[in-house]
DNA sequence: CGTATTTGACCGGCGC
DNA sequence: GCGCCGGTCAAATACG
């Protein structure tokens, strides 16, 4: 993955969801795009778009059909520039991604020196090992992201995420998070960052699929088609609210106004936190975001 | 005390 | 070869 994204990083200033995709806020739901993408490979190209691998088929769209890459960035790129919002959670959008190869994992955990410089002498003894991941090629697992417009960054999805890592987004006052299932023997993964342009929407992109129905429930991995994941997340995807979900912001909040909302719309803070709930309550009885994408027969849970 | 998060360094790929 | 960058690791820390 790293390569993958490595090559890109040069047009990465361009990454700007903002710019790429489409959404409507108009009654706190949801132009539902599926992006489905080719490899990595494909993606030469500078937007998040190409990164994610937009492609989007016709008939998932939940009405609107994007099947035009210039439409789906034009419109994107009005409702981002209004900036007008609605609700906190109003716009699911997802994506499909599937990446050729990654070498994200090729160190998993190889070494004991790993990265902190603390370990005042970090033992050179990765050398060996780094040379034997090298000419290792590692199959990437599909990717699926989206767009959503959430006051919150981590969005509840039912199952449980531990984070790794954080890094700082070019041309962003927003960090990107890295989360890992906490299942171990679950390789998902999912990147989570708010756009730059517009602080009210949330990128989340999941990479590979869950191996287990929820928390405890290994099963050997399946591959679905991205098309049902697509539909599955535009169905359950629910960013958890902030009555639910406060997550600390590490980063500093200047375009607060997002997040933050007046006292009155109780109303409307109402009306998501229901759907917030039944998100919640989902996750409760072990469906899970991914709980439409895992297809019964194939859960162990 | 076990688990999750934070955080800075490290890694490998790519462009120059 | 060097620097940049996205992604990852893992010790330190925070949290329950």
């Amino acid at each position: 993955m790293i390569s993958a994204m490595a090559g890109k990083q040069k047009p990465d200033p361009e990454f700007t969801a903002e710019s790429s995709c489409q959404y409507s806020d108009h009654h706190n739901v949801v132009n539902h795009s599926f992006l489905f993408g080719s490899s990595d490979d494909d993606c030469k190209e500078s937007s998040i778009l190409n990164e994610f691998g937009w492609n989007i088929p016709a008939d998932i769209s939940g009405g609107d059909d994007f099947t035009d890459l210039d439409r789906i960035e034009s419109d994107y790129a009005s409702a981002a520039s209004s900036a007008h919002w609605s609700d906190d959670i109003s716009t699911v959008e997802p994506m499909v991604v599937s990446a050729s190869s990654s070498s994200e994992d090729r160190r998993e955990k190889s070494t004991a020196s790993g990265g902190s410089s603390a370990t005042a002498n970090p033992p050179p003894s990765d050398a060996a090992s780094k040379a034997k991941k090298k000419g290792e090629k590692r199959i990437r697992q599909p990717r699926f992201a989206f767009v959503t417009k959430s006051e919150v960054d981590h969005l509840e999805d039912g199952y449980r995420w531990r984070k790794y890592g954080q890094k700082a987004v070019k041309n962003s006052p927003f960090p990107r998070s890295y989360y890992r299932c906490t299942n171990s023997k679950c390789m998902v993964k999912k990147r989570v960052e708010r756009s730059s342009e517009d602080p009210s929407v949330v990128i989340t992109t999941y990479e590979g699929q869950h191996s287990h129905h929820s928390i405890g429930y290994p099963r050997s991995g399946l591959i679905i088609d991205p098309q049902d994941q697509a539909a599955a997340f535009s169905r359950r995807f629910t960013p958890l609210s902030s009555q639910f979900y406060q997550p600390r912001f590490p980063y500093p909040q200047q375009n607060s106004r997002y997040i933050t909302r007046p006292p009155n719309n109780q109303g409307k803070v109402e009306d998501q936190s229901h759907v917030v709930q039944e998100a919640n309550s989902r996750a409760s009885v072990g469906e899970g975001l991914l709980g439409d994408i895992v297809p019964p027969g194939m859960r162990n849970g």
